[in-house]
DNA sequence: GCGATTTGTCTGATATTTCAGACGATATAT
DNA sequence: ATATATCGTCTGAAATATCAGACAAATCGC
């Protein structure tokens, strides 16, 4: 019955498809877990063994497991199952144990505060773009993203500084055919992106508008690491309508933050 | 050698311990994490085979797995290892599904923010306290804590609140003995403690001074669930030499604070 | 109310994964 | 420079964790 499991590419685990093959509890743990990042709620374990086509009893087992460790922990009273406190407590050691990373985090939020407007903290994870973290701008009707939502590089402006360290050909083999095509239907041409890219590195910043979506104005700025790749960049999400003085004024801040952060040369 | 199994009570695996078994991957993979989160900084994969245990075959099979899904990273040239990136995207979504608990943690950060203070969200992880998430006071002198950080429930002003729920002979036989030896050699009196909690239950707070250390002055505020459990407690910590004026006026701020947070009838 | 689906738990068999140990290469110490 | 310890990778064999399927109880749908 079905037979398209077309896998587009992804990172980590890759494959993962196919059937009935029996497989390792690790790998099984690490599927459940991308699967309910990727689902975004809490899940039953029904669910959970038909994401990660287990055999139910596996699954069982597997949650348990994770349960007993707080690796994952129930949520309501219908046996739906989400992320545990654990998860809290690793995410956070990740954010805390380097000092860079503490500081750049530290920026984007007083990024945030300062002028009320959306920061983030974007990279790359395998070859689709990552929020990593947010300080989400205030007031009732605001600009907001999910930390860990994966998109296509070709959709944001921190995708043009991500791949500034790449060739061409390895961005060609980098980034999936598909990518390239926009929610509303348009189709980025390979070779304006390879443009973009090679502009954002020299002007050392990079501004989308109107790709992923029709009302959020983008701008980001990289922070290189100590081998000079941009790992990371800084980002700004602003209303399309901003007007250009106060754009200007926050891609001066933005650039200035995130050459502060920088760990290569200067 | 080791002959004292006494399960002390503890969440998950607990002990560790014993001696040549064949273990299951998971539990590897978990025992992998809790250990990495008690020795809270990179460890290389030798030393992680002997935390946790395990064959070093069977460790690198294991940490090349969770390095390969990301949930653990390479830190610095010299074969350490930490936690990833996809736990910062798990830990982040688990504090971002639940509109509850999101909103204690921004009032946690108002907290720390208004008062200058270092605020702090505390619960039980197992039968240890841990501080779940907290936000420093500025300054280069702070007192500040670690999160995920596991310590025993009696050194701790929130733990009279969350203990709350229990009944005497519940809470004896929850705290292994040697939780109540403070630091410093004192051994705080099983009865008193006893005695403290119900105190903690009528008041709706709790304050402890010089319990964990000579230097600090805690106050916690209850945090119910919806059935009325103290689940969580809000704190602040205090230079002990903070003058009583201002120890009440933070005291009422956080217990206004948490009750406003309160989940259960009123 | 009754049939259909799903849930959570068990069981036994076997395909797999863990484990011990060996290996050369690399670091550390004397 | 030589000896010692550790690193990272392989291998074969044995122990066992995963799997399919059965089961009763709970839930759903109408």
């Amino acid at each position: 019955m079905d037979n398209n499991k077309m896998e587009t590419g992804g990172h980590g685990n890759g494959g993962a498809s196919s059937g009935g093959e029996r497989k390792r509890g690790i790998d099984r743990v690490i599927m459940l877990l991308e699967a309910l990042l990727k689902r975004r709620e809490p899940a039953r374990v029904g669910d959970i063994a038909k994401m990660i086509n287990a055999p139910r009893s596996t699954t069982y087992e597997i949650v348990n497991s994770l349960l007993e460790a707080e690796m994952l922990e129930n949520v309501g009273s219908e046996g739906h199952v989400y992320f545990g406190r654990a998860m809290h407590l690793f995410g956070w050691a990740y954010g805390h144990h380097n000092a860079h990373y503490r500081r750049v985090i530290e920026n984007m939020e007083a990024m945030g505060a300062e002028t009320g407007e959306t920061a983030q903290l974007c990279g790359l994870r395998g070859n689709k773009y990552v929020v990593l973290d947010c300080r989400d701008s205030p007031g009732p009707f605001r600009i907001s993203s999910d930390v860990g939502v994966e998109v296509p590089v070709p959709w944001t402006a921190s995708g043009r500084l991500l791949l500034g360290h790449m060739t061409d050909d390895e961005i060609r083999a980098f980034i999936p055919r598909e990518d390239y095509r926009l929610p509303d239907g348009r189709v980025i041409a390979e070779s304006d992106f390879l443009a973009e890219i090679a502009e954002a590195r020299v002007r050392g910043y990079s501004e989308t508008s109107g790709l992923a979506d029709r009302f959020t104005w983008c701008m980001a700025a990289p922070i290189p690491d100590a081998r000079g790749i941009v790992s990371h960049t800084l980002c700004f999400v602003l209303p399309v309508d901003t007007p250009i003085g106060r754009r200007e004024e926050l891609l001066a801040l933005l650039r200035e933050r995130a050459r502060s952060l920088s760990l290569s040369g200067n």
